[in-house]
DNA sequence: GCGAATTATTAACGCGGTTAACCGATGCCC
DNA sequence: GGGCATCGGTTAACCGCGTTAATAATTCGC
């Protein structure tokens, strides 16, 4: 069988997915020309309050100098609040500020403007085959992965405590932000 | 309705094929770090001939002196072949070096290697209902585009005169290139 | 045939990534 | 409790890819 229609339309709906839905919103909503990456960023902060600079840049995947960057940018901006750590005068705190939190809020709210209407256009029972389909294709993928990949969607803000994506990366860098590792669980379906 | 769940899957969904399907698989296959424009530009000229630089500039969106930047890169590697026009001598006749050729059909091997047994994982019936659907929902994004935006896909190396998307965009950069446009066409379905 | 437009490149800079080096704070161990 | 390794974060130097402005060479149009 052939795979080409398939592989076409995975290749273009990933990219219209990130070029509409992520690159170009995020544009829109903020002045500042801001990354993909800071956006995750900032949401991760929304979502879930304080957190160190290792963290951070283990979630993005990069360095922490890289990570250090990214947050001196979102803090020039006003967009993320930092401190020093009491506890540990080594570490510092990171949250949103309200108006991160307001960028963050924009960007989710324009983006379910965006497509409702798209998914108007499919009866009910399409959607949920749609979103059923995307996750088992995107599990499967994930599955031939080794935890050593160290692959992270960064699904922050669309996170799911029964979503099997979450469960399924033992080093899911989120999973470990969140104090919830799964590495003992990797693979195994909760009940 | 809610969305959540939708919007969940497809930005994971599409982080994953960019982050599996494409960036990491590049990876396997050039020893060089290509950057995935520079693989969709080698796609490009593997599959229809000479190219200017201009259109090279307007495929990937980018500036004149970056696309020169890649091909620079893409020269250097031995992966492409520039030579001056005689025609235009202005001008630059950019193609496919052998290796190039080589690297992209290593790269399409691979990436089927990779999506076989994840697609057996599905009914037939199931993979064209994905297929159809991730088509519909990219369709549907792309029409609420203004021509102005000039987003491409740069479905390059999945052309298919068939397709939707080839002639939603009345300025797909892709299509301008192949001196296909289809500006008037637009929103117009061929029979 | 000469000025205007076009094609591609170079120069100077910005931003985000890297590694190496550094600094203050913590913790361990005798 | 003092000494030393380690840890958390930042800085410095560099690289790659993007930008805009300026330049060189060629072609176009009147």
């Amino acid at each position: 069988m052939s795979l080409f229609g398939l592989l076409r339309q995975t290749h273009i709906f990933a990219s219209t997915v990130r070029e509409i839905l992520e690159t170009k919103l995020l544009r829109e909503v903020s002045d500042a020309p801001l990354t993909l990456a800071q956006l995750q960023l900032l949401k991760l902060m929304v979502r879930d309050g304080e957190h160190h600079l290792t963290e951070v840049a283990h979630f993005l995947g990069v360095s922490p100098p890289a990570a250090t960057k990214n947050i001196d940018k979102l803090v020039g901006l006003g967009l993320v609040h930092r401190e020093r750590s009491t506890d540990d005068r080594r570490a510092t705190l990171l949250s949103a500020s309200p108006e991160g939190q307001r960028l963050v809020e924009e960007y989710e709210r324009k983006k379910e403007l965006l497509v409702r209407p798209v998914a108007e256009r499919f009866r009910p029972e399409e959607l949920e085959q749609l979103t059923s389909l995307l996750e088992r294709f995107a599990i499967s993928l994930l599955e031939r992965e080794t935890p050593e990949s160290g692959f992270c969607a960064r699904c922050c803000g669309y996170v799911d405590s029964g979503c099997p994506v979450n469960w399924l990366l033992g080093d899911c860098a989120f999973q470990k932000l969140r104090g919830t590792a799964v590495k003992e669980k990797k693979g195994v379906r909760p009940s």
